[in-house]
DNA sequence: TCCTTACTGTAGCAGTCGCTAAAGAATCCT
DNA sequence: AGGATTCTTTAGCGACTGCTACAGTAAGGA
């Protein structure tokens, strides 16, 4: 049944796989430096991650759990300018914690279209809500005003990848979170 | 004195190649992919350009004059919340004019980091100016509403690399601009 | 103990990367 | 015409890309 045991730990090579592809992206990612990195040769990756491709796919659902949805939940907080702001602030910090790469997975790598969309309908499903319950002025287009939240994001994604810091990404989120219309 | 007469246009294969970093950043474009758009070979391009290094700053040079700086011309306009607008616009409709590839070299190429920078300067003092004219409130840091406003354009030019349409990028702007504070 | 199974390291596949040596072709100058 | 100059094409450099055939190794089951 069971043959040689693997002689890495595949979660934590996972980990590695996602570290690397945070910082520089799929493309700029190359397998040698992914092996190197882990501390594997290449046929011992193929054989635990089938491809390059499939690897990567692992490591963004590992970065969706792991960073994402939690960053994502903060939509659920009561008030949606308190949700909103929650979600600001929790990306200015997430985008400039030491030990992760600077910015965001989802928004900065081309090939997570997907979940970009994803995260603009959810912030559009949360405005709604806001507007069903009286908090957020209903004369504003909810996907309109998610699409300017998504921008914002990636904004201070991109800044952060340029070095931009923990204050700097605040000042952004602070400055952003007026644009949110009370009702009348 | 003079030799062989170069058998390309120079000029329009700056334009090819301006395209082509454009389209897909400059670790993406190989030089196969340049010589092939322009329709010679690599010896010639490295006769004309000197490196794919070379070529990518002379392209991005030609980017700036022809598209970035009138860009930021918005700027001169009177009145600051009509510059910051005419700005938004402007760059609503360039990052989604037909012909040209889909959002803005200076704000996706990691290597024009410093363009970057200077875009956001020239913003800031924008602001400032604002401020000491009297129509733009002096509460805010000028400099942290520059980088909001950098943050909204980046976000905006990567909605745009994602197949954003012209109507989705002006709405945006039009949403952002609300976030100008007027002089009490 | 021996077989089966599944991993390991070595080595290298075909293809592409940025770039260039060498030789031929087209121009100007004398 | 002949030489000098500068481009062109052909061909290919060494390094790297994602990936894999092959042989050796370490485990469990009979």
């Amino acid at each position: 049944m069971a043959g040689r045991p693997r002689s890495f730990d595949r979660d934590s090579a996972l980990d590695t796989a996602l570290d690397a592809f945070w910082r520089a992206g799929y493309e700029q990612t190359s397998v040698s430096q992914l092996t190197q990195a882990i501390g594997i040769q290449p046929p011992s990756l193929y054989a635990a991650f089938s491809s390059k491709d499939k690897l990567f796919a692992e490591a963004a659902e590992r970065y969706l759990e792991r960073f994402h949805r939690g960053l994502m939940a903060s939509l659920d907080r009561a008030g949606t300018r308190e949700a909103i702001a929650a979600l600001l602030e929790a990306a200015a910090r997430a985008h400039t914690r030491p030990g992760t790469p600077p910015g965001c997975l989802v928004l900065s790598e081309p090939r997570l279209r997907g979940e970009r969309e994803n995260m603009r309908a959810q912030i559009a499903e949360r405005l709604r809500r806001g507007q069903r319950d009286g908090d957020l002025s209903p004369e504003v287009e909810a996907g309109e005003l998610a699409a300017l939240i998504e921008a914002v994001l990636a904004g201070m994604s991109a800044r952060a990848r340029d070095g931009g810091t923990l204050e700097e990404l605040q000042a952004i989120s602070r400055l952003a979170l007026s644009l949110l219309p009370v009702p009348h």
